[in-house]
DNA sequence: CCAAATTACTTAAACGTTAAACCTAATAGA
DNA sequence: TCTATTAGGTTTAACGTTTAAGTAATTTGG
């Protein structure tokens, strides 16, 4: 036998398939008692409704897609990042009766691929949530047209029914680089992630602003980029200390960088925090764990990605939700920042490390 | 204007709804000509095909459903060892033409919750993969007797319709163990996960044989067990070695717990892997950065994932695959685990610690 | 040269649902 | 008492696709 429908119902109860229809549904033109006989007899059939029949007619799907850009090595799904972002997204979306449909990002845009836009008219997904959009993205173009509603993260987009959510990078990085300022610190450099993702230049902005605030002077050489890794980290932060070996203190626009710069330091022989006060971003659980814990800032991931539901789903609605919620990210202090160590510099004790 | 359909694609090239959905399908009985036509004006109103539609005449969604079940605090998607998994699995599907579609795993079967098969009827979904699943779980006998195929990991169901996929964690296992004893160790003590986990069930198996096979003895109190999780794996740890002082090495049945493990070590002023050796399971990305970095068994996570995607098209294509597929961990031997040390046991160390 | 087969289509039906329009009997309002 | 309304339905059509069953014109085989 094969599944139930509402025809097989509405035999049973002997009524019209548009009865059950408007029963099951709710609806109040359907007596007490043949709602009551209607509803008893789905139970016992173990009805479930056929959701693609549905939105054929509806021409809703009830599905909300999310994408997982930059799927290489340790980025997107096994980034530790994403999972309570994608975890608080999508209870915010089941809690409205919506489901989750992910895509996977394919790749080049020459060959058959479609843009993000197509994948989801096939499957009339009525609105999309992208993590890890970055600003040279081949689609972007086709997004900021997108007549469905679209939530990236991180990235605002300046298009009609285009919203992000993210945090305030900004005043973050600002209070990280005041709080190093606070415990002394003079020389603070900055390894930030690579320019394609926007926070990074919102993470300079704030790394600026604050040396200015602080009467601080900015010096070029004290900025370096890699690609948000743990290598990639080490690797920024052990060229730089070549080049300016008088800094002791790091600020990094990721935890996984900032680790990265825990390790080169242990390599080069400096002691965090003693030699070297660390900060990194994100509060990835391994944070909390590496010696010493790192001092970041928290993003609110889980809230994130309920915030990217909420808005989502209100655009689905109509209604015009604001196309750029900003949640605060905290400091918090661990281990890896200390008062700046004046007997001591840095650079006397990787010269003698090399 | 909405979307484009077959029909609109028709009138404009002067042919009926079945030629063009035959010509797009790439039936044979379309002339090469028609079918050129056809195709440019698809092309030119960029067609996307409505799947909703599709699915309900051919009954076949094209979706593959994943359940992140136990998604408490740092389980389910957040935990690190399952984004490898999911990548592996979505591009396993995306290959083939699939889709994938995320449930949230209802909680509290008694409400108004529905199965996880449940969940995939009304989408049409035609086979689940349920990664976190437990031998306690509600659903366990409604997914024994589903008729779309289902593959769990880490937890064979011995259903019609059901596979699983896994690692061979006995012989990975009993590995770790004559790893450590190969270094001399004699009293190596397990900390296991919970039973609900049929994992655990293997794993300490595993331990079992290898102890016989070796010619240790079996010692109940060097057992304990935890919730695969950092605080949970410390606090078995240290009541365990307040018992055992004598123990010499661990084997925790996740890194996560090893990484407790090791933190629990730490605050005794014990050095690992000097007085304590210590083995994890899982290879996460944190297992190579702590310090020292963990001697672990590697789960091949992304071919894990793979691997049940392939069962699950099989098996939705109407083919046998095997009923179960387990895929070897290799034991990665880095800095926590070394030579017994004889001169200073643990057990002084602890003794004095306290 | 005619029947049979092939080519290139068309028509009709179906998938399971919802929505709009329609209907009938009972009830309410004047 | 007669009409208007309401309650509780039913009938019909539509959503966009695929598939089975035609059909007319052309080609092939003997």
């Amino acid at each position: 036998m094969s599944r139930t429908t509402l025809k097989d119902i509405a035999e049973k109860v002997g009524v019209s398939v548009t009865a059950v229809s408007r029963a099951l549904s709710g609806y109040p033109d359907i007596s007490e008692e043949t709602r009551n006989r209607i509803f008893r007899i789905a139970e016992e059939l173990n009805y479930q409704p056929n959701i693609a029949a549905r939105t054929l007619v509806t021409q809703k799907s009830g599905v909300l897609g999310l994408f997982v850009l930059g799927r290489e090595k340790g980025e997107g799904f096994s980034h530790p990042f994403s999972g309570q972002v994608i975890n608080g997204f999508l209870d915010g979306l089941v809690e409205q009766g919506y489901d989750m449909m992910v895509f996977k990002a394919n790749r080049p845009p020459d060959s058959g691929s479609s843009s993000y836009i197509d994948l989801c008219r096939r499957r009339m997904v009525e609105g999309a949530f992208l993590m890890g959009l970055r600003t040279d993205d081949p689609w972007i173009t086709d997004l900021k047209s997108s007549s469905i509603p679209i939530v990236t993260m991180d990235m605002p987009l300046a298009g009609e029914m285009t919203f992000s959510v993210g945090c305030d990078n900004v005043s973050a990085v600002h209070a990280a680089v005041r709080h190093l300022a606070d415990l002394g610190h003079t020389r603070i450099s900055i390894v930030n992630g690579y320019t394609q993702a926007s926070v990074s230049l919102e993470r300079f902005e704030g790394y600026r602003s604050a040396l200015d605030d602080l009467g601080l002077p900015f010096d070029p050489s004290l900025v370096a980029e890699a690609d948000f890794t743990v290598a990639g980290g080490k690797e920024a932060f052990l060229t730089m200390i070549d080049r300016t070996p008088d800094i002791t203190a790091v600020f990094a626009a990721s935890d996984l960088m900032a680790l990265g710069v825990l390790e080169g330091a242990r390599e080069l022989g400096l002691r965090v925090p003693k030699d070297l006060s660390v900060v990194g971003f994100d509060n990835i659980d391994m944070a909390s764990m590496s010696s010493p814990p790192l001092t970041t800032l928290d993003q609110p991931r889980y809230e994130l990605g309920r915030t990217a539901a909420k808005i989502l789903i209100s655009a689905c609605n109509g209604d015009t939700p604001p196309s750029r919620v900003l949640l605060k990210a905290n400091l918090i202090v661990r281990g890896s920042t200390s008062e700046r160590n004046k007997g001591k510099s840095a650079k006397g004790v990787v010269r003698q490390a090399r």
